[in-house]
DNA sequence: GCTTAAATATGATGATTATAATATTTTGTA
DNA sequence: TACAAAATATTATAATCATCATATTTAAGC
């Protein structure tokens, strides 16, 4: 058989990974097949041979990236003494760096919307990682999943807001809100 | 002169309409002048007869949009008390109704990630907008910018995750962790 | 170094898009 | 009641999209 064994396996991965860049960077619905196989080094024709279609792709690339923000906290926090884990993590969320790198970012706060009005094999997907995602944080927080939650909103829902403002003095304040509040958050007790 | 002064006006209200409803439910891209025209009771040919692009008449919606939703908030909190009026406004954001009516709910989480991507124009309205909601929520938590940034955050945050999971009860889990937690910040005093 | 199957590229299709030009309808006024 | 100007509809254009059919290239094994 011609071509390695692992060669279309390499290739599939590119496109995976091609695809997870620019649908943080311009939104699912923005990029063309035929820009990620350019972003892949290849050309349009051949997707077709690697996927069924764009939405397979789409729940593939999403998964991909959440596995690749969940290992990079990881990797941020290892070495961390236990109860400063969810400082780190939020101070890195709501960083400018992680709010500018739009293209290796989290996905939830850039894509979710979109994903709310995807085909089911998407959000399923999408669902399972989001999960994945609650509970990591949950591991940092007593294992309290209901704080894990209202933690992930919070950073999300700043993150995605301080992107939106043209003003980047309001988008920091944004940051800093955020920041402050959610390590209060950290150290609530609730009665529920 | 043909036709009544305030006809075109009132027309034009109400593609502006047609649009904000359409985005909310579909997203911008998603949604074609064609498609807003049909849900204004007209052909597209006419669109241009009012508005110089599409941008423009998404920068007129997202304001229609943010306005109404201002206005919604504050005829549900005008009769409560001082202190309660932010409770009801978490109670109400975070409510499964405003979750699931998506064609006429706030648009932060709908459309802030597209408008991130979209032109300056459409970003400028959209910070004005949203300047205007965090003063409005301020006035519910002692003038406090900062608090009500991190409110307006979390509700958002939440709100976004919630309908973009598949799973009914962790949509429903992650309204209430955030509901439960955005009380708790209510009342939060920090150094800052 | 040939052969051949697998991988990739080229080119085509039909749908949909934003926008523009032109035609038709509408309605307040003379 | 007929006219004129404004509003709306029809039709056209050129671009882009996802997807598919077909052609070409590649490289593993003989």
């Amino acid at each position: 058989m011609p071509y390695t064994q692992t060669h279309k396996m390499k290739v599939r991965e590119k496109i995976v990974g091609s695809a997870a860049d620019a649908f943080r960077k311009n939104g699912i619905k923005e990029v063309s097949v035929p820009q990620i196989m350019k972003g892949a080094g290849l050309t349009h024709g051949g997707f077709y041979a690697h996927f069924a279609n764009k939405d397979q792709l789409v729940a593939e690339a999403c998964r991909k990236a959440i596995e690749e923000t969940i290992a990079l906290l990881q990797s941020a926090t290892d070495h961390k003494a236990d109860d400063s884990k969810i400082q780190t993590v939020i101070d890195y969320y709501l960083s400018t760096t992680h709010r500018d790198k739009l293209e290796k970012s989290c996905i939830l706060p850039t894509l979710s919307s979109e994903i709310s009005r995807s085909s089911e094999d998407i959000r399923e997907t999408f669902t399972e990682e989001v999960t994945r995602f609650i509970s990591f944080i949950s591991g940092m927080v007593g294992n309290n999943d209901q704080k894990s939650m209202a933690i992930i909103s919070a950073l999300v829902g700043s993150l995605l807001l301080a992107r939106s403002v043209d003003d980047p003095e309001l988008s920091q304040n944004i940051l800093d809100a955020s920041k402050l509040y959610a390590k209060e958050l950290v150290s609530i007790k609730t009665s529920s």
